[in-house]
DNA sequence: AGTTTGTTTAGAATCATTCTAGTCTTTTTG
DNA sequence: CAAAAAGACTAGAATGATTCTAAACAAACT
């Protein structure tokens, strides 16, 4: 992504924000702005730590409350803690896309793929038909063992 | 699910754990029976009090430790804390389905559907080609608002 | 200018989960 | 079978991510 088009974005978000009345505060343009052009699916502290020198009096609090409030409008998803360490982990979610997580390291890697689109549609289908719930979104998280882990626990294997 | 039913499946997982070499403790059993007979998607203090008469001893830590084994060996899955209350649901996932949550209640509903093996197939194998992670499960959860709530806010809106 | 409403801060409090040390149980070995 | 080793359980302490609270700050409204 380039520089133009993250500040496009943002600016887009701001727009989407201001139209529903939410004051967009230095605090939450500092948080939006990391989320839109990080996207290694930080938890609160990595958030925390990559903005100390824009807002150097900043309370964890305020991460929390504004990735509450992002969440709540659609911006960002929550991401399961990735057993190594016990906390929640989040994403700009511009382009819709599901989460392959490996179960031995922790890592997440974000699928992209034209078929998600159609496969998000019939299940939002199927689920109002069998739950009449008005869906809003949805989440996919597939678990295996990445490549590099696969390598490794396979020459682990292989030696021991 | 009949009693008879019940009881074949919980034979068929302890089969599966035995062959794995995993032993069969009265506790672990007792866990695993509420888990096959209870789909409402219970916390761990849930399942604690829900079988506190069987297992009068019982420790939390017990429990935890018993949920983890249950989970790598891809008899149970985790579903994510649903806003309301701060902990983690359990569900014994026999047959493959996906949750609807509720984004203002919590409510945790199974979707079961038979397009859901060929989604599930489909979305193993673009993760496969994408990202050559070896896939082992995945999990889908759909976020929206459960029948109940959405006549509630329809009316408070209507009234406010 | 004063009032109301919403936001941030700093630090305390909560509480779900993990850890630890000691005990108990099962399996293995001789 | 007895002894030793490995695995599992318990009770309670420790951890640490998240939430809460009270006071200061900022913006919107009258
Ligand atoms: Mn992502
Ligand atoms: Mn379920
Ligand atoms: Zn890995
Ligand atoms: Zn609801």
């Amino acid at each position: 992504m380039t520089e133009e088009s993250a500040a496009q974005t943002l600016a887009a978000v701001i727009a989407k924000l201001k139209s529903r009345n939410i004051r967009i505060t230095p605090q939450r343009e500092v948080i939006l702005n990391y989320l839109i052009t990080h996207h290694n699916h930080p938890d609160v502290e990595t958030i925390y730590q990559g903005i100390a020198d824009q807002l150097p009096n900043l309370s964890v609090a305020t991460v929390y409350n504004t990735l509450k409030l992002f969440i709540d409008n659609d911006i960002i998803i929550e991401l399961p803690s990735t057993d190594k360490d016990g906390s929640l982990h989040y994403d700009f979610f511009g382009v819709p896309h599901f989460h392959a997580i490996c179960e031995n390291c922790g890592k997440i890697t974000d699928v992209f793929a034209d078929e998600y689109s159609a496969i998000n549609k019939q299940v939002a289908q199927l689920t109002r038909q069998q739950t009449n719930y008005q869906v809003t979104n949805s989440h996919l998280e597939v678990y295996g063992l990445c490549p590099e882990c696969r390598q490794k626990l396979n020459l682990q294997k292989g030696t021991g």
